[in-house]
DNA sequence: TGCGTTTCTTAATTGACTTTACAAACCGAA
DNA sequence: TTCGGTTTGTAAAGTCAATTAAGAAACGCA
């Protein structure tokens, strides 16, 4: 065990700062020492070394209308970037974002026959040529965030299951990490893609020590899970796997299957009961389809509100994009009908979560390094 | 906001020290500095600080095969003590709990004819009559703590839906908590029952940052939910309020009703569906009986491990305690059934969490305020 | 008695913060 | 123009709680 020593107070308060800077626009030393409340000493000190690490910089004075001006400071954005890639079952996707969470032109490419191309042909190119034309310091760009569909467990790099990249069973993927990294001279960090997306909407939305489910309506159904501003894996890295979730009334022994959810909310399953590919349509719109996946969606919202009591509920993913307003209003009313706690169910703010999480995952551990270096 | 600073560091060792000592059993300084990796002479000083506190008691010489002897040390169980109380529907429950969470003889009280005569009336009789029995310094006695069958809101002191103790609305009893704490001058603490018997089922289980959902299944259903070693409460307070979970694929609208899981299992339910009172049953071993509650009840466990991939649920309540092993296996065999992750589905181990974990609270807090004080 | 080993303690040093004091910059009014 | 009030930024000294280093104390055993 570590004990607690000074540098980690040091650490703390740097962070302090850098999260106020990270909210955007200019402040003031003075101010971060108003908002802080760390001693203005210790501010200088702070904003000096963040100076230094090129993560900060001055930006003329500003105008109160009393006293001297203040010097004001702002973050710089581009002082650290990261690639975030996304690799879905027929796509792979992949930005490079910045500190400020701006996420500059991405790069969509069809995935490969199977996990090795993808990860050691596509991707490879996708991200030499988004290096080519980021307009960023390739210095900068601190690593690669990749998310992938299925449970992953960081000690091992094993995916548990991911029939969508064609995996049949459980495999290391460790291999591909480290030809990553060594090409590209780069840290990779792998996750969950829906633990990916809801730190990204985390992220668009500002949100700090906050509460946030994400909800992946897509090829299968999944959940993001933050409590208190921190990501939850699990005990066995699956949380969120609610595509297991059952509910039925009627339970018959031995003839009960795990996956009900999945079974009615997923993109192939909509596609064969109505006809159609929601990744293209407007008509999804029609009620009983809408209503087809509003009503266990509802059910399943309600039941987690009433369990962890958290107050937004964000809809993403393919489906929750194509099947359009009538469909949210449809989960919104039920869930108000169900449910006695108060919960606003709202549709992701951010284009891209996915890969915006997954650079964000990269740029705080980066951040983290950079803020608990000495001097 | 409250910057960072040097006695933080110093609360948090102290802290270390003290969890390590409530394990139980002696230690040495030596060997505190090799479990926590704090330096020695810090260790000493901490020690030092405990024992003037009169948390800690030397307890005579080691005998290791070679070297100097260590002064073992041990925690002093009764340096610190609290009065933990349970309102239930029909009964109050007290008792009084030490530092190591040993339960002196517990007092049992049939309620008042509401609300006030409990809290006025009864309680403070019982306390009394605990103190007076205690073979504990009263001055040890650092407070009571009050678990009480609704939604709590500690800032406003409202109880939000409580029928079982006969309140038809939200009701502030922040009165009752300022009666009791100044007549025997100490302070209250207020939570849900079912967050308190959490608490008291994870002392009693001497974990530390683990998860543990606790199942109370009694005159009504409710889950207590500890996620890396924090009680959740919640956005209003309410979290774990999962009798309001539905499972219905045959969901008709407007004929939907919030509260279907605790339709199902619940004490007056069982009473009248089958006719027995499980407070004094053995026939409640009858197949029927035990499938209609742990089919429900196997759906919503397996559903929050989806969610969550927790490792632990833990069943209590007296439905559990008269059900007897039957229906716990039962339900281990439906949700193993129906869950794809692992999870360990347990009797509770605590006799009496709820007490248990009311006085933890309390406890937590004096010890917190006596680790941080000066010197 | 002396040596190796482990435990505990003291003394000096370090790191990061705070308080205090003050210099710098700015505005507006006498 | 100067002077006082106000705000910002910096320097110096002091505080707090940790660490490292050194050594004293206690013990077993040859």
């Amino acid at each position: 065990m570590k004990s607690y020593i000074a540098s980690d107070v040091r650490d703390v308060n740097r962070n302090t700062v850098f999260r106020l800077l990270r909210l955007g626009g200019e402040t003031s030393r003075a101010e971060l020492t108003r908002l802080t409340g760390i001693s203005s000493p210790t501010v200088i000190k702070i904003v000096e070394f963040m100076k230094e690490k090129g993560l900060v910089e001055e930006s003329g004075a500003g105008s109160p209308t009393v006293g001297r001006k203040p010097q004001m400071i702002r973050l710089n954005k581009d002082a650290a970037s990261a690639v975030g890639v996304i690799l879905e079952g027929e796509y792979l996707r992949a930005s490079i974002v910045n500190l400020a969470g701006d996420i500059y032109p991405s790069s969509l490419r069809r995935a490969g026959a199977d996990l090795q191309e993808s990860m050691t042909v596509i991707l490879p190119e996708m991200i030499e040529s988004l290096l080519a034309l980021a307009h960023v310091d390739r210095a900068s760009i601190r690593g690669i965030g990749l998310g992938i569909p299925g449970g992953y467990d960081p000690n091992t790099h094993v995916v548990n299951f991911a029939p969508l990249i064609r995996l049949t069973g459980p495999t290391c993927i460790a291999p591909y990490e480290r030809a990553l990294g060594e090409r590209f001279a780069m840290p990779v960090v792998v996750d969950n893609d829906v633990n990916m997306a809801v730190l990204g909407e985390y992220r668009a939305r500002a949100l700090d020590g906050a509460d946030l489910i994400y909800l992946s309506l897509g090829t299968g159904i999944g959940a993001g899970v933050m409590l208190g501003g921190a990501l939850r894996h699990g005990n066995t890295w699956q949380c969120g796997e609610i595509g297991y979730m059952t509910f039925m009334d009627n339970y018959v022994p031995g003839h009960t299957h795990p996956g009900w959810l999945e079974s009615r909310i997923n993109l192939s399953a909509v596609r064969e009961k109505f006809g159609f590919d929601p990744y293209h349509v407007e008509k999804a719109l029609l009620p009983d389809v809408t209503d087809h996946i509003s009503v266990p969606l509802a059910i399943c919202i309600s039941n987690v509100v009433s369990l962890l009591d958290c107050d937004t509920v964000v809809l993403g993913g393919i489906l929750t994009q194509s099947l359009g307003n009538v469909f949210l209003e449809s989960v919104r009313a039920k869930v108000q009908e169900l449910c006695v706690l108060n919960v606003s169910v709202e549709r992701q703010l951010c284009v891209d979560p996915g890969v915006l999480g997954a650079a964000s995952v990269v740029l705080d551990r980066a951040i983290k390094a950079i803020l608990s270096e000495q001097e």
